[in-house]
DNA sequence: CATCGGTGAATGAATCGCCATTCAGCGGAG
DNA sequence: CTCCGCTGAATGGCGATTCATTCACCGATG
């Protein structure tokens, strides 16, 4: 996008913070400019996105962030730290605002609806960074095996403790152990997630798909409800037969 | 250009190989040894699976394979074509299993059941092919984005079809579009499938988790009619009876 | 049966381009 | 003047790919 290009063979940029204003570091991070930490991560964020990390170039990143190369190594220690480091980042951001989302909640059927909804909205709102999370973190042995990945165990503790809760109120059923079931609505959450962002029909409402998704994870495939359960939630009768 | 000048013939090997024995080539493939491609595809699900497409050296899946690092390239194009040929080959293994595993069962809960059971089946047998499977190349953007991957949609038609179907014969809750149900399924199943393959706890048992997920994707996470129980100790092993 | 090219699969050292990382400055601020 | 954040060209290493060369095997020939 913003291709500081050809710059004449100036030493510096000419760029003199015209960009943010000067906003005061909430980190202490850098002393001038404050804000080229957070440059660096949004720019990576994008061009990992959009090439993997792998057919992404240090050079690229730094000249969306419009910064010089070398200054991303002032900031971060190895293009792999930069990688782990806008994965913790982002991820508390995700992980708080998944759990806030759930605590103004009360049953459990009801936090696990938030949840979906919130982390496809969260999807739906940051592409780029989505894309980053769900795929390019999660896809090489690389990251899996050397970094623990503390953020993705929280995120996971998170809803494994709202189904653990809810099974001791009996609000859902004990049939499935929290872990497992929080894994499996994770991994069903996360690959709608993927498929949105990847083929994203721009079209196909992720609003509209979290309802599905949670009906189906709460009552489950097998037909409505048993004994003379209202045929409410089903659809119209005039199911559509297709030749596969 | 001297090549070779400065060294006159040294060409060696100590060459005691062990050939396989000269088995009869039951593919033409070639004239001698024959089964090299097979060695390399096998000695490449090995390296991938342990260092990741990125990190892993041709020259590694050479040595393993047992074969010179040129000899790859007469059998693949590139490094990329030979991840791509891997996914090729293996997936349609697998789904050839999976369709013929489901064929043997005429109603859709059943056949959704066995899909689950043989994919993480298939899953513990081979650890290392399913992560190349489910990470590697699910995962990279560069492939996804590049490659059409056939074999994954077809993968995923199968199982949305047996949805369609079930809902058609009235077996199945048409709450939940096909196709959706279908990636949510999948992707809660290969969320089980990563986690065991990555961290696998190889004390967890895959079978036992393959019934569980059965149970809350037919039967929903809501709580069964009554009986409130204690924790999971409540699970006997195969609930197959859902739908009151 | 022994010899003799011919063939092409297999080899692996050398090539060559790429890219993360470094570091010798630069210029503004104090 | 000194200090410091920043710069970006240069470096160094790595690893996919190539290609000159070898040699196992085959059929033909005498």
């Amino acid at each position: 996008m913003n291709r500081h290009s050809a710059e004449p063979r100036r030493r510096g940029k000419p760029l003199k913070e015209r960009d943010q204003p000067a906003v005061a570091a909430e980190n202490g991070v850098s002393r001038r400019g404050g804000d080229k930490r957070e440059r660096i991560l949004d720019a990576a964020v994008h061009v990992f996105a959009h090439k993997g990390f792998w057919s992404s170039k240090i050079s690229e990143i730094a000249r969306e962030a419009g910064v010089a190369d070398g200054t991303i190594y002032l900031y971060f220690k190895s293009k792999d730290d930069l990688l782990i480091s806008l994965f913790e980042d982002r991820m508390e951001r995700v992980n708080d605002t998944l759990a806030a989302a759930m605590a103004s909640s009360d049953n459990a059927a009801d936090k696990l609806r938030r949840f979906v909804q919130t982390h496809l909205q969260l999807v739906a709102a940051n592409r780029d960074q989505a894309e980053v999370l769900t795929v390019e973190l999660r896809q090489s042995s690389k990251f899996i095996k050397e970094y623990a990945n503390p953020r993705f165990a929280q995120f996971l503790k998170l809803l494994a403790t709202v189904i653990e809760e809810g099974q001791a109120k009996g609000e859902l059923s004990t049939r499935v152990r929290p872990v497992l079931a929080a894994r499996a609505l994770f991994g069903a959450v996360d690959e709608l997630a993927l498929w949105w962002v990847l083929r994203g029909d721009p079209r196909e409402n992720l609003e509209r798909a979290a309802g599905e998704l949670c009906e189906m994870f709460l009552g489950g495939l097998a037909p409505a409800a048993s004994a003379g359960a209202s045929q409410a939630t089903e659809l119209p009768a005039n199911v559509k037969r297709r030749v596969p």
